[in-house]
DNA sequence: CCCCAATTATGACATTTGTCAGTTTTCCCA
DNA sequence: TGGGAAAACTGACAAATGTCATAATTGGGG
């Protein structure tokens, strides 16, 4: 699909770009329909190019030492990912794994510099980017750091809700993201048995229910109240 | 004094601006000596220009909603501090206090904006030092969720020693930074007497000698040792 | 549609870390 | 240079979280 045609570029870092741009991204980009698992790239090697989510969900993330995981980022519709490794001029510095069945183009590394450099507007876009992620990193340290994991993970749940709620009856808010207890406790920084436990806590306290591994928001505010002062 | 003569420039952002450019910043700047202590802006307020450190050392920090303090950077000569707000376009999102006194200089917002938008290389470094903060910032983060406290602790004493460190006699390698352990709890996100007593565990290990608040490194390895694989 | 492996859930317990209360030490400056 | 406030330190205890073992549930592929 041309990328003139692209859903998700709307509101992309790709928004405007002029259409001679547009028409050398889509002659050179690739794009590949990504199974759940499936890997985009891994921690350590080369960055080629930049990935740009057509549709699906992915998950980037690094692995410690002693084998943990940590989530520092979910990916959706619109977002690109992987130009912090190309502008540092690094290897990768995290892996990037599809969470839900996911489209996605592929844009060689050349044609990113290219259009990074012949593109004041975009440039300027570029390190606004940046410089926003930054001050969304230093906000999740703080929270990390300072937070107890049941703050933490309510704080999360809200986020999650904003970012994939759908209506459902009755003003419960589904949580419409195919994460696994594990994969939530790899965003908060806990223990798997803790999310389960304290879900079920949320659960108990009418904040949220669950039904297998999907989760209904009932009570934002509650939850809100749990986030910001549980003490 | 003349920006042109400023030592810590050499490897600052500003180290290789045109004469011309120099000069307007040195003629618009202003420097001040600060005490320990006193603050060179405070989150939430709308920065203004930008600081510049000739000499001392700066703290940068959150404080959260039930007033703990976060520490997200340790400042030095030769690094600046306040440009993340400017280049987003928001208030502050975090407060700057000396630690050590400091000859800092500030630059006027519109002097910062018109070099970075006349500039193309100093625009492309400063595109490189955004994405290389945020690398470092997503680095702190995993460590901060997945590594114990002591762990944390021994990387952070390593972290302190090579940017700090003074050698001294038997291999010792003094931390010549003013933090109390409060500083250092904030920095590792801990509290102030987990700190005291891992400190002085470290100490029974002859891992570091303490004399006052005076630390110094006597095993780096053994450090290191802690730091990747306490079991 | 059913089975099996993966995931979720629960219990018991160990360990880490935080909190509060109090003592000692340090060092700033009047 | 001595007094006092701040910082460093110690102990006792509580709370939060991690770990391990095991049971229940689920959902995707044959």
């Amino acid at each position: 699909m041309h990328c003139a045609f692209c859903a998700g570029r709307r509101d992309s870092m790709f928004s405007d770009l002029s259409p001679e741009e547009l028409e050398t991204i889509s002659m050179h980009k690739s794009c590949i329909l990504y199974k759940k698992g499936q890997t985009l790239y891994y921690e350590g090697t080369r960055p080629m190019g930049l990935f740009c989510i057509n549709s699906g969900k992915v998950k980037v993330y690094k692995i410690t030492s002693d084998g943990k995981e940590q989530i520092l980022h979910l990916v959706k519709p619109g977002d690109f990912i992987g130009y912090r490794a190309l502008i540092s001029e690094e290897f990768y510095s995290a892996s990037a794994t599809v969470i839900e069945e996911a489209a996605i183009c592929y844009i060689p590394k050349a044609d990113f510099l290219k259009i990074l450099n012949s593109n004041p507007h975009f440039f300027k876009k570029m390190l606004k980017k940046l410089s926003d992620d930054l001050g969304v990193m230093e906000q999740r340290l703080v929270t990390i750091a300072q937070k107890s994991v049941r703050e933490r993970l309510a704080a999360t749940l809200l986020m999650l809700k904003e970012t994939y709620g759908m209506e459902g009856e009755e003003k419960s808010v589904l949580i419409d993201i195919a994460l696994s207890r594990e994969d939530l406790a790899n965003i908060i920084g806990t223990a798997t048995e803790t999310v389960i436990r304290l879900l079920s806590e949320f659960k108990n306290q009418e904040l949220i229910s669950l039904q297998g591994k999907k989760i209904k928001v009932l009570n934002p505010q509650g939850l809100l109240k749990e986030a910001d002062f549980y003490a």
